[in-house]
DNA sequence: AAATCCGGTTTATAATGATAAATAGAATAG
DNA sequence: CTATTCTATTTATCATTATAAACCGGATTT
C-alpha cells in the first residue's frame, strides 16, 4: 500500500501550499484515525514510512517530530523501537496552552473569574464518585497544609499543596471537559503564581489557615456525600480566596515553559 | 557568543536524557524569553543557529520544526527568510487541545455543563465593552440565522452561525482567560457537533427559532447596556439549549483535526 | 514614468549516506 | 538462578549535495 502525495505545488486554490513534511504529518494522522489506533499501538518504522509515502528520511523525521511535539507519539530507539501512539499527556497540553497565553496578559483575577464559576460545580459533581482513597487523600492533604513556618519558599510550596486538594477533587469528576478546565486552572495557579515578596508573611499565614479551615469542612461534607453542601462550601471558599488573592497582589509570571520544567508533579490517584 | 550544550549523555540525575534537538529547542525558547523577542522579530538564520549551538543542519531543523508546530514561529524562504516569532494563533491552540481530548470521551452534555456556567458571566462582562460594530454584527448575525430551509447540510451550517453570535460576545470580553475558555467551547461545538440524522428536521427548526428569539432579546439588552439582563437572558438561553441538545442527540465527532481543516473561520471583528 | 519580466542571490526544503547512540533480547559467566 | 556481556536492530546525529522558493534589482516593455 502506497499513498500518493501531491508532488506539484498544488494548483493554488487560494490554499497556502504546505510543506512535504506537514503533508506527511496529516497523512499519518489520518492513518491513526482511520485504523483507529489506540495508545500503545505502534506506527511502522521510519524506513517503512519512507517507502509508504515515498519521501526521504529527513522528511519523515520531521513529520514524526511534529507528532511527537504534539504529544501524540513517543519515539524510542532499539529493536522494537519506533513511534508509539500515546495519549496526549495533560502536561504537554498545558505547556502548549502556556505558549498561547505567553503573549496575552492574564491576571490572577481573570483566572479566578472562571474558577469561581467552575469549582463549585466540579466539587459537587465529584462527591458521588470519590473513592475511599481519594477521601483519605483529601484529609491527608489538609495535614500537609497546616501552616508551619513563614519561610518564603515554604509558603509558596504550601500554596501549591493547597492546589493539590482541588486536583484530587477534579480527578474524581466524571466530566472530562470540566475536569480539564479545572486542572488547567490549578496548573496555571500552581506554576505561574508569584506572590509579591512585599506582602507581609502574616497575610500568607492567614490565607493558609483560612484554606485549611474550609478544606476541612469540604472534606467532611464530601465524606457525608453531601453534594449540595460541598457546592456551597466551595462557593464560599472561592469567594474568600478571590479576596485574599487580590490583597496578596498575586500576579502571573508570563514566560515560556520549558519541557524540562514539566516533569515532577505527583499525579493524584485516580 | 556560543552556547555550550552538554554533549555527554548527562550523568543521569534520574532525569531522562533529552534529545539534542529538544535541548536546542529549549535554548531557543530561553533566547526568546531572555531577549524579550516580540512577534515579528526574527531568529538568526539556520546557518548561524548551527554555529551558535554547534549542531548540524538537521538538528537545528528539528528544533525549529518543534517551535513551528508549537505555533511560536513561522519559517519562510528567500533572502529575508528564516524564523519569525509569532503570536500563537488561537486555531493552533485549539488543534493541540483537540489532540488531548481525542482520547477522552467528551459528550455534548459535558461541554454544556461548563458552558452553562461560563457563558452568562462572559456575556455580562462583555456588555460594557461592545463596540457599535460589534452590536451591529450581533444584529446582523441574527438575520443570517433566520431558519430558512430544512436541508440537512444547511441546518448544520445554521447551528454554526448561531455560534458566531457567541463568538462576537466573547471577542468583546476583557478577560483573556474567560474569553479563551468560551471560544474553545464554541470551537468544539462548531467543529465537532454532528447531530443525529434520526432527529426530525422540525425539531432542528424549532431549535433555530428559539435561538433567534433569545438572541434577539440578548442583542437588545446589550444595546441598552443592561449587563444584568444579558446575564439572565444568557442563563435562560443556556438552559434551554441544554435541553434541546439532549433531545437532538448531539454528539461529538472525536477525531484528529488536521491543519488543513483549520483555516477558514471568519474571525469576528475585535 | 510605471509596470512587467528576468536572472542572480539568498534562504529554506529535500534527499542520501555514513557514523554514533540506545535498547531489547540472546548468550554467557559466576 | 542472577548478573553481565554481547549483538542485532533501530533511532539520533552529522555531513554533504541538490532542489525549490522568495526576494532584489536591473533591463525591458508599455
Amino acid at each position: 500500500m502506497t499513498v500518493e502525495l501531491e508532488k506539484s505545488p498544488r494548483p493554488v486554490g487560494r490554499l497556502k501550499i504546505q510543506k512535504r513534511a506537514d503533508l506527511v504529518t496529516e497523512e499519518i494522522k489520518q492513518l491513526i484515525t482511520q485504523k483507529n489506533l489506540r495508545p500503545g499501538d505502534k506506527l511502522p518504522m521510519e524506513k517503512e514510512l519512507q517507502r509508504l509515502f515515498s519521501v526521504s528520511k529527513s522528511t519523515i523525521r520531521e513529520a514524526l517530530k511534529s507528532l511527537e511535539v504534539q504529544g501524540l507519539i513517543t519515539i524510542s530507539t532499539g529493536p522494537t523501537g519506533g513511534a508509539t501512539i500515546m495519549e496526549v499527556p495533560l502536561e504537554r497540553t498545558f505547556q502548549l496552552l502556556q505558549n498561547y497565553l505567553f503573549f496575552k496578559e492574564v491576571s490572577m483575577e481573570d483566572i479566578y473569574a472562571a474558577r469561581r464559576l467552575l469549582e463549585p460545580e466540579l466539587a459537587a459533581g465529584s462527591v458521588p464518585f470519590l473513592s475511599d482513597e481519594q477521601l483519605a487523600a483529601l484529609e491527608q492533604n489538609i495535614q500537609t497544609c497546616q501552616p508551619a513556618s513563614q519561610e518564603p519558599s515554604l509558603l509558596v510550596r504550601q500554596r501549591q499543596a493547597d492546589l493539590d486538594f482541588h486536583d484530587i477533587l477534579a480527578a474524581a469528576n466524571p466530566n472530562p471537559f470540566l475536569r480539564f478546565a479545572c486542572e488547567l486552572i490549578n496548573e496555571m495557579l500552581r506554576r505561574l503564581v508569584v506572590f509579591s515578596t512585599q506582602t507581609p508573611p502574616e497575610e500568607h499565614t492567614r490565607f493558609g489557615c483560612a484554606n485549611v479551615k474550609i478544606h476541612t469542612e469540604i472534606a467532611k461534607a464530601a465524606r457525608a456525600r453531601d453534594s449540595e453542601r460541598v457546592r456551597a462550601l466551595m462557593k464560599a471558599h472561592m469567594e474568600e480566596a478571590s479576596e485574599y488573592v487580590k490583597r496578596l497582589d498575586g500576579r502571573l509570571d508570563g514566560r515560556l515553559i520549558l519541557d524540562s520544567e514539566m516533569a515532577p508533579r505527583p499525579r493524584p490517584l485516580s
